[in-house]
DNA sequence: ATAACTGCAAACGGTTTGCAAGTCT
DNA sequence: AGACTTGCAAACCGTTTGCAGTTAT
């Protein structure tokens, strides 16, 4: 189930680019570059934080983790991106993630307007279960 | 047909947020605050970036405005009131609108998080038909 | 009159880069 | 050996903030 994340050829496999690896597979799904760095350094103390940002662009320039849209450009997911969405309560300022989703078909956007859409983001606002 | 854009209640109408608001209004599609700021000044010379931020913020937490989160620099769009969503093209940067919307239903999130929504917003980014 | 607002410049925080030292093949 | 990779620190860039002077109401 879980596609092995691996580096891309050509470039060599150190002790540190090994450690973000690990790191990005233990997350649970979106991190940051600092969070990601914080976890290899677990592994590899000496790990500087300029070495895990090249080590993410090479990771997203060969498909291993894709920036997320949604919450700055700085936030990455792991390759398949679990699909969420954001549940904005506005009377505490909490945010929850739900899976739930419905946006336009591609078909009918494609339709009418000729846009292919690639991602899209929805933040939906209201009042959440401890509020009501 | 054109919603005039405004300042929120309780703010001073000073010349330099006229010239932004004005800078909104002359632009198409989305905008950085450089650019705004840049625009604004040729009707206020004197006009500080920082003023700028300040006022695109005032639009912002008033609905004027509605920030997309692009690559690197923080992007607007100007938003009306009519309920719409974006479709932003991520090759030229345009922004276009749509009423076509299919949100997760009410009773689905009241269900499945015991959240009560009243509003939300969807962009969906990719291609626009001039640059597919 | 006075609270809101401004420009300026310095501070800030995340990201990138130059470089000398170290490491994989 | 030789190219690739690293850590460090400085540079960078968009954004925010402190402050003394200015302006709308």
């Amino acid at each position: 189930m879980t596609h092995e994340l691996s580096l891309p050829d050509g470039v060599r496999a150190t002790s540190q680019r090994r450690a973000v690896l690990r790191a990005v597979g233990e997350s649970a799904g979106s991190f940051t570059v600092a969070e990601l760095h914080e976890r290899a350094r677990r592994l590899e103390p000496r790990l500087g934080l300029a070495t895990t940002y090249r080590t993410v662009e090479l990771l997203r320039a060969s498909g291993g983790v894709h920036p997320l849209l949604g919450e700055g450009r700085h936030t990455y997911v792991r390759c398949r991106p679990e699909h969420h969405h954001h549940l904005v309560c506005t009377s505490c300022g909490g945010v929850e993630e739900t899976e739930l989703c419905a946006a336009p078909s591609d078909a009918e956007l494609q339709r009418k307007h000729g846009f292919r859409p690639a991602a899209h983001e929805l933040d939906i606002y209201g009042t959440c279960g401890r509020c009501t």
